[in-house]
RNA sequence: GGGCCCGUAGCUCAGCGGACAGAGCAGCCGCCUUCUAAGCGGUAGGUCGGGGGUUCAAAUCCCUCCGGGCCCGCCA
């Protein structure tokens, strides 16, 4: 990577003035000399020269990498000018994935209670866990999927109740997690609640002994449906009641308890029952005891959390896999007491939950510090994002305050295929074409901002395809891919013909890497759907240029040499915005 | 009471120690006899919530105040 031999050289040239300092190349702006840039002010005190008087040296010490055309000293800057043929020669060099290295980590993402159809608000959780995924897996490396279905839960108990209670029966039609879903939302609105918990509680027993899962199956396999129809990925399902059938909340609680700061006070508050005192780990509580098990004897959720996190980390073992029977995911696996052992012993975790949960999550972490772990408790990571309002409001799905998935997509489905109707009457295939840009609309739009910013799910942007959003960048791809297809084969380009509307893109295209590994790195795929955009965009700006009334870079008509080149950079850009949007889940249609 | 996060153009957001603060939407003016106008160019719009501080340099770091969201149960 470019940047990188520049960084690795001013290094190099720092020590022999003396200093042992690493600096950060950046791009040189518009109006200044020069690609990229570096400032010198920080080592005027050190060196005791103006930084003007720095960047001359630093200059003629330099040793410059083949590919600098020339350093220019702007100010207390020192710039450089990348020479033509060679940042050509980088741009259109094809984007592969990272070398593997080694260490597994383990995301668990989606984790939907199976009781009602999949609303809006899973669907930033889905679109981060499932980027960061195909990101990390990019950036080279090792990456398992974990969905873990709550199958002993409240939640999916009241929906099993509900249905039986009230004597649904599926009209077969209905998406089955939707008809689930309707029976818990009236269960919820019935005045007889509280009478009822007894019958709930009942169906939670049950479902403990796993009792009822084809029942909860039932309800996880439409749901499948919508996580595949969203484009995301798994390779296992982790079911809590098997979890609790391993017994690894026992032997997570026998680890627990060999440490000095896991008590059972015989008497005030906590009489009776099993707490952890977490506050070497967790500074400013203003009571450091949380309860593990309950003095009834009843383990708190905290507890089931910490026991499936050390499995995941390779402090426990007992589970079993199997592979998992169902149309959407060939190579899924799912948890089975009948299966085989497996653990992952993962040495990373990525948890993405919402961050109102960042407060177990740092439990967990302290947990595994506590039982003298420490480097396990820094490799798991929470993915907190904040929560998704819709039109302005919070959510809730108890209430049924929410849009649902499906209806989303089938909404944008529905716009997408107006506008390709409109825009494309003779596209070969509408309907794909819809699906593709529905899906690109929507996945985009949960990634392209910070984690941790709320956002407002709003149809009319959610929905939209202009400006910062996926088809935008779909678009960028469906046009260069048009010019592709009609340039059949070509010859060698020359690459001494190129002009500065050629440089500007080359210059786009460079960046990419260093947005996927940015992106892996903070553990945040905006940082890569901000990139795209804005490669879009130069695309975008070359594809229009204009000199007078004149375009001034047309492809297939430019002459011999220059063509060839124009048609290799059209083409790196059509995989490198290919690639990105792969990296997002997002397919890239190649006419729309 | 304790803790975490957010506050940048009318709206939605990038930028998070360096070169005059950038996009999209909305507004206004242009560009289809050009390889898809889901696009492009231009114009207008900003006390980077307020106030202190650190620094050669602060939207970016520290303190404080103000606004908004969230978390802090022997509930899940």
């Amino acid at each position: 990577m470019v940047r990188r031999a520049l960084e690795e050289a001013i290094h190099e040239a720092l020590k022999a003035m003396g200093l042992d300092l690493r600096l950060k190349v950046a791009k040189a702006p518009k109006d200044k000399p020069g690609d990229y840039g570096v400032p010198l002010f920080a080592l005027a005190k050190e060196l005791k020269k103006p930084p003007q008087a720095i960047a001359q040296e630093l200059r003629e010490r330099l040793e410059l990498p083949p590919f600098v055309e020339e350093a220019i000293p702007v100010g207390g800057y020192l710039n450089f000018r990348l020479k033509t043929e060679a940042l050509l020669e980088e741009a259109l060099r094809e984007k592969k994935p990272f070398p593997k290295r080694e260490g597994l980590v383990l995301i668990e993402h989606t984790s939907v209670n199976p009781n009602k159809e999949l609303h809006v608000g899973h669907l930033r959780n889905i679109a981060l866990g499932d980027s960061l995924a195909r990101i990390l897996a990019f950036a080279g490396r090792e990456v398992l999927v974990l969905n873990y279905i709550d199958d002993t839960g409240r939640q999916a108990a009241e929906t099993l109740f509900a249905l039986r209670h009230y004597g649904l029966t599926w009209d077969g039609k209905e998406k089955y997690d939707h008809f689930a879903g309707r029976a818990y939302v009236r269960l919820h609105q019935d005045p007889e609640y509280e009478k009822l918990q007894p019958g709930i509680e009942a169906v939670l027993h049950a479902l403990e002994r796993g009792e009822l899962r084809e029942e909860v199956n039932r309800i996880l396999l439409a749901q499948l449906a919508t996580m595949r129809a969203l484009n995301a990925h798994y390779d296992l399902l982790v079911w809590e009641s098997d979890i609790v059938r391993a017994g690894l909340l026992g032997k997570a609680l026998e680890l627990l308890e060999q440490s000095p700061h896991v008590l059972r006070p015989r008497e005030g508050k906590y009489a009776g029952a099993l707490v952890m005192d977490a506050s070497p780990f967790i500074p400013g509580l203003e009571d450091p005891y949380f309860v593990l098990v309950r003095s009834g004897g009843a383990a708190t959720y905290y507890a089931k959390d910490i026991a499936f996190q050390f499995w995941k980390m390779g402090l426990l073992e007992g589970l079993r896999f199997k592979p998992y029977e169902n149309p959407y995911y060939p190579g899924l696996r799912t948890s089975a007491p009948e299966g085989e052992p497996y653990t992952p012993k993962a040495r990373e975790t990525i948890n993405v939950i919402d961050v109102r949960q960042s407060h177990p999550q740092a439990l967990v972490r302290a947990a595994l510090a506590l039982v003298g772990r420490p480097d396990l408790a820094e490799g798991a990571f929470h993915l907190a994002y904040e929560t998704v309002l819709l039109e302005g409001k919070q959510m809730s799905g108890r209430k049924g305050l929410a849009v649902s998935v499906d209806e989303v997509l089938e909404e944008a489905k529905r716009r997408a295929l107006a506008v390709v109707a409109e825009k494309n009457p003779e596209h070969p295939d509408k309907e794909e074409a819809a699906r593709m840009v529905a899906l690109g609309a929507i996945r985009f739009a949960m990634v392209k901002t910070e984690p941790r910013k709320q956002i407002d799910f709003r149809y009319e942007e959610a929905l939209s395809f202009e400006g910062d959003t996926g088809p935008y960048v779909q678009y960028a791809h469906a046009r260069a891919h048009s010019i592709l297809r009609k340039a059949g084969a070509w010859g060698s380009p020359d690459l001494s013909q190129a002009t500065p509307y050629e440089r500007a893109l080359a210059l786009a295209l460079l960046d990419f890497e260093e947005a996927v590994l940015e992106a892996a790195e903070e553990k945040t795929p905006h940082v890569l759907a901000q990139y795209l955009l804005d490669l879009a965009a130069a695309w975008n700006a070359y594809y229009n240029a204009k000199e007078g009334s004149r375009p001034a870079t047309p492809v297939l008509t430019a002459p011999p040499g220059l063509r060839e080149l124009r048609l290799a950079l059209v083409q790196s850009l059509q995989r490198t915005l290919k690639t990105g949007l792969s990296l997002l889940g997002i397919p890239a249609p190649e006419v729309m």
